[in-house]
DNA sequence: TGATCAAATCGAACCGGTTCGATAGAACGC
DNA sequence: GCGTTCTATCGAACCGGTTCGATTTGATCA
């Protein structure tokens, strides 16, 4: 591998000329440019990544850190990522936590030790340890889909209370009453605001809800199974469930299929959250989704806007809330 | 942040001592290793990744190079990888070339510049130009999933000519003759195995494949959806349809569902690859599934041997090839 | 023509480690 | 008591760039 310094000999300048020609080239004159360029293109030189980060103290990496690359809802925003930083000469590396904050706190150190220019962090943790460890790292960083109390940081996200009450309202408006809900961890605030927004649209319309109709899926597909199946042994059972997330309204798909129910004829469902091949799924599930493609764009954007520009590296931190959007299916029947 | 020569001075050791003690503990007595340890917890020294993979020339990280990370294939291989890696002390990360070549080479380029300590590589390109660049390597390398004639490296991947014929002969006992066959890109081993699996078994069975019941899906939705739907415009049609992939399949079940054929009343349906969710999906279809597991922990391993032991580097590649498993569902019925 | 100043280039130090040959001192054999 | 071997430690060079103050070069002006 060449290095600078066989560019250097060969264009008969100094090692920091070729530096500064890379760099710089206004500041280097016409006629050693050329030299400089023939000289490179001589030799195959390509500056080592590695050696510069060193030297600079900032790499052209940006890294994505979030639990679970497989879930869509990250993947688009990977994806929106990587084209704006593609775009911008930089460099996507993606680590995946599998939601064990203690992993993601090794992975966002070895980042930071690798000098990534920035990271796009999708919050695992929650407690006063986790908020200061986050509140230590020393490098642009945009949090996106938990929003977590004290952390200081850009946030982006969907308005997980909108997202609840719209769904609530609508089963409303088909007449059920007996409405369950499957939340997700009560330490995430997206579930605890889809949560809010159901249990506020209920109080709203005046609606004392069951608190057997309240049971905990974890956002996790054993633990909305086994809370689907609390929901359906009851005598005096829901009308019709709404889960705080795909994995959990799924998991009740799967639940009432096994024992027999049809859906929406005996029981109505709707969740949070866009799911690959949900057009396959039988019955098409009603549901509210997130612009994962508005939500990418703004982290690609506001990061590379800390990472580049002077001013926006001390801008004091900003969030953005998107709306969700109603997709309607045919699983929510009017009773 | 504290360098190894704070640790030198405040230990009163020289700097080579430190590194020697931190790479190599037993060729440092007992006293200065001591002297060592609690200089280093006093300053709280860490060692920098960066320095120490330039002056190596080899990092502790391990790049897993994919088309789509969001394939619930990928992900299973990725989650073995990284286990496995973690365990010894290495670091995966991931980059998604969303299938283009350019990009992947752009990726894996980067990768080698960061002197990445071995590449987990499902290769998205097949011509001459691509085999001389993963040839032209000079780090240990696994492909996997798609194998490339000409390629001399690891490969780890399934039967998928046994895939093919799996479901064919299946589909055979069942009693369809008329058996339409959903292909992938031609250049793909996976897909070239897959339509060989099919079209051996119907000629050893004697049946001729009307020309009009193969049609390319290019394993993606748009063009799965499209050749599904040149198959159920046919006046004679198929009684039952072969995916090549699952993209192609569920595609295939949309175009189904959307001009009202029953599944598997109307048409029978069978796939390769597992899909996330499938058995929420109405009918479960029935599937030959790769063993992601055991193909992530062979190439785990396979990696981390070349990686690690001196002879492991230099042993002639190999291939590992395992047999996929028949996953019966309710989409093929008996005629 | 000589002083002045900007532009171009250079040299050396630096980023933070690793590695290897050299050296000092201890242990050993005869 | 002296040469030999081994062990522990050190110094310096190196990995491959960047950066900044210093120096050279060339143009401008009095």
């Amino acid at each position: 591998m060449a290095t600078i310094r066989d560019v250097a000999k060969l264009a008969d300048v100094s090692v920091s000329t070729v530096s500064l020609a890379l760099s710089n080239p206004a500041r280097v004159s016409q006629k050693t440019r050329e030299k400089i360029r023939q000289a490179i293109a001589a030799v195959g030189f390509v500056a080592d990544p590695l050696a510069q980060s060193l030297a600079r103290g900032r790499s052209r990496m940006i890294g994505f850190v979030v639990g679970n690359v497989g879930n869509p809802f990250f993947g688009d925003i990977r994806r929106e990522l990587e084209n704006y930083a593609l775009d911008h000469e930089h460099f996507v590396v993606v680590t995946d936590s599998s939601g064990k904050t203690d992993r993601e706190r090794a992975m966002v150190e070895h980042l930071i030790g690798l000098k990534t220019a920035g990271l796009a962090l999708a919050p695992s943790g929650y407690d006063q340890d986790y908020v200061a460890f986050v509140a230590g790292l020393n490098v642009p960083i945009v949090c996106f889909d938990q929003k977590v109390a004290g952390i200081e940081r850009d946030f982006v996200g969907s308005d997980n209370y909108l997202a609840g009450a719209m769904l609530t309202e609508h089963l409303l408006q088909l007449g059920h009453r007996r409405i369950a809900f499957i939340t997700g961890p009560s330490h995430m605030h997206t579930a605890t605001e889809r949560y809010r927004g159901f249990a506020e649209t209920m109080a709203n319309a005046g609606i004392d809800v069951n608190p057997n109709f309240v049971v905990d899926g974890q956002f996790t597909r054993t633990a909305g199974y086994e809370a689907a199946m609390r929901l359906l042994i009851q005598h005096e059972r829901p009308t019709a469930i709404l889960g705080a997330n795909n994995t959990v309204a799924l998991s009740a798909l799967q639940a009432m299929q096994e024992l027999g129910f049809r859906c929406p004829e005996d029981i109505s469902l709707a969740m949070i959250d866009n799911v690959q091949w949900s057009s396959v799924i039988t019955p098409r599930i009603t549901m509210v989704v997130q612009d994962t493609l508005a939500l990418g764009s703004i982290i690609a954007r506001r990061l590379m806007h800390r990472i580049r520009s002077p001013q926006g590296a001390v801008e004091p931190p900003e969030d953005f809330v998107l709306a969700p959007k109603f997709v309607p299916g045919n699983s929510c029947r009017r009773i």
